[in-house]
DNA sequence: ACTATATTGTCAAGTAGTTAACATTAGTGT
DNA sequence: ACACTAATGTTAACTACTTGACAATATAGT
């Protein structure tokens, strides 16, 4: 087995993935996946800050900075300071914004419950452990090669 | 099992993946890995022109042919025209950038057979096989739904 | 032979990210 | 109390893509 062809099968697989759920969110919520993953992820975190969702995101803080006016403007994320804190940004998903993750999010797994079945016969739960593993085997090795 | 874990998985494990096999690129080769897989991708085409390189790649034409320049430049890539067609480029890759191509995919093999080492114990050819059925399942759900 | 159709490569304009630099703010050590 | 240091958010300049329009070329149908 060499190297090449299992990591072009993830990018692959990765790449029909995404962009079929890009086209989903595009036709049904008038969404990006990038701008669904920014919602929903910053619905799953508790007192989250620009610099903070970046990192979930894996991106830079520029990025976000950049992106926030576009869900301001749109009334999805509300962007305020807390009382004695200068320095951080504090986020939250509107009424409006909460809604559009939970519907989109909801829509999204319904869809690919569907596409995923089909006799395909393969045990999600098992494969995600093995990928799990891998990657968690993978940066081990990468820091561990650092550290020497 | 819901959709989003195994979405984000991939998506991590590619992430991991791909920005390591960057930094080894552009640590030993001073090559980004999008301009690696341009290399390998052309090599392993046999009439190539830019139009079915950006299929391959996965990008558009617009895409190649603003690139091309940048291999031009650098001795890489040879484009030309093929007496009696005056409609397609045709492309291929000079001395220098087969050597390239072919020692940085060897390099990347070896680094990476190595990064995947370490009693993982999980059999690569067997996830390979579950990932291309899956990436196969999804496409074939994906056609019919478009064609009902 | 000739028109309609499709494909190719390129350009312009737009988008979403990057890095680097910066002012501002918060935390630390002494 | 105060100087360092580190972290945050924003900006500017850049990169690599995108789509849509275009002229040029090839192909097919009649």
């Amino acid at each position: 087995m060499n190297r090449s062809r299992i990591t072009f099968t993830l990018n692959e697989l990765v790449y029909v993935l995404n962009s079929t759920a890009d086209r989903l969110l595009r036709a049904n919520f008038e969404l990006t996946y990038s701008q669904f993953l920014f919602l929903v992820t910053l619905m799953s975190q508790d007192k989250p800050t620009p610099s903070y969702l970046a990192e979930c995101l894996g991106v830079s803080r520029a990025a976000v900075s950049q992106r926030l006016s576009w869900f301001q403007e749109r009334s999805l994320v509300k962007v305020s300071r807390v009382f004695g804190n200068e320095k951080n940004l504090s986020l939250e998903l509107t009424r409006k914004g909460e809604l559009l993750a939970t519907q989109s999010a909801d829509f999204l797994d319904k869809e690919f419950r569907i596409l995923f079945d089909g006799g395909s016969s393969v045990d999600l739960e098992k494969l995600d452990k093995t990928l799990t593993q891998i990657k968690t085997q993978l940066i081990k090795n990468l820091e561990s090669r650092n550290a020497a």
